[in-house]
DNA sequence: ATGACATTGAAAATCATTTTCAATAGACAG
DNA sequence: CTGTCTATTGAAAATGATTTTCAATGTCAT
């Protein structure tokens, strides 16, 4: 199936209209090995379509963060680049070195959850979880040096 | 032990002076019960010592963030908010009706890890574990209503 | 095709954070 | 205790990211 076109026609579901600027912007994202901030994705639009305004891109992005279409990840320094969002039990994997971002399939960490409930008397409804890293090829290039 | 002499002590180890601002908010901060952003702590020590400067603040918030006495916490809408740093398999569990942030000792996640690593090539060496849900207090709140 | 109205990009406005700067105050040597 | 060196202070200005305003345009149901 088209990711892309599944996110178009949610934003249309949505009473949003499909315009050329929210395809490049969707399509980009959707496609997207890493996270990226506002700024990254309206460079990568660009190039697409050169025309395109950087408010558009905030205001894109600020409709697909409603529909849980895409998510904030956090890194050291803050939590301003989006990705694809996750699902069920997956959570993201950093590599700290070149951004790449992967999705994997995490634990059911529910035991966790309410052993914590247990110990603390708070009501549990979400957690966050992410790991950081260096990906395969980082490993590499840090290794023949 | 006293936490806010230990970090006022940190400080002045690492070539810092120790003055009046520095103390009240060192203190506020490790008195707050919640994670706190700058603005927040401005305010709070605005009480102790009206003349303090929200600059001071910031300054003051960058050399604990170096020190790692302070951590961001994470939130839906970003992670300007900061609270006592979590030390070895510590988390934060935060309210998200109050803000109450507390710690709790979690699992040893390094199982999930070692199978992450095996999975996707990365090699992970750090973490980010958050519970969010609603405090003992903000339970009953809402029982009650 | 038409009309209603969501969306666009540019410019201006706003908000948080950082930098600049002259005055002040902490730490340390003597 | 005094003086010196230099980190720190608060105010104002500068910056950078994000949001708002607005008139023109493009989408989509009819």
């Amino acid at each position: 199936m088209d990711t892309t076109q599944h996110w178009l026609d949610l934003l249309q579901e949505n009473g949003c209209r499909v315009t050329a600027p929210r395809r490049v912007i969707v399509e980009t994202l959707v496609n997207s090995p890493r996270a990226l901030d506002a700024l990254d994705l309206f460079d990568l639009c660009r190039q697409a379509q050169p025309g395109i305004g950087l408010v558009t891109v905030y205001r894109t992005l600020e409709k697909l963060e409603e529909l849980d279409l895409i998510q904030r990840v956090h890194r050291e320094d803050g939590c301003h680049i989006v990705m694809k969002a996750a699902v069920g039990h997956q959570h993201y994997l950093v590599c700290t070195s070149c951004g790449r971002t992967t999705l994997f399939e995490g634990d059911d960490i529910s035991p966790l959850i309410r052993s914590v409930e247990g110990q603390t008397g708070f009501r549990v409804d979400d957690h966050w979880l992410q790991l950081f890293g260096r990906c395969p090829d980082c490993c590499e290039k840090a290794d023949v040096q």
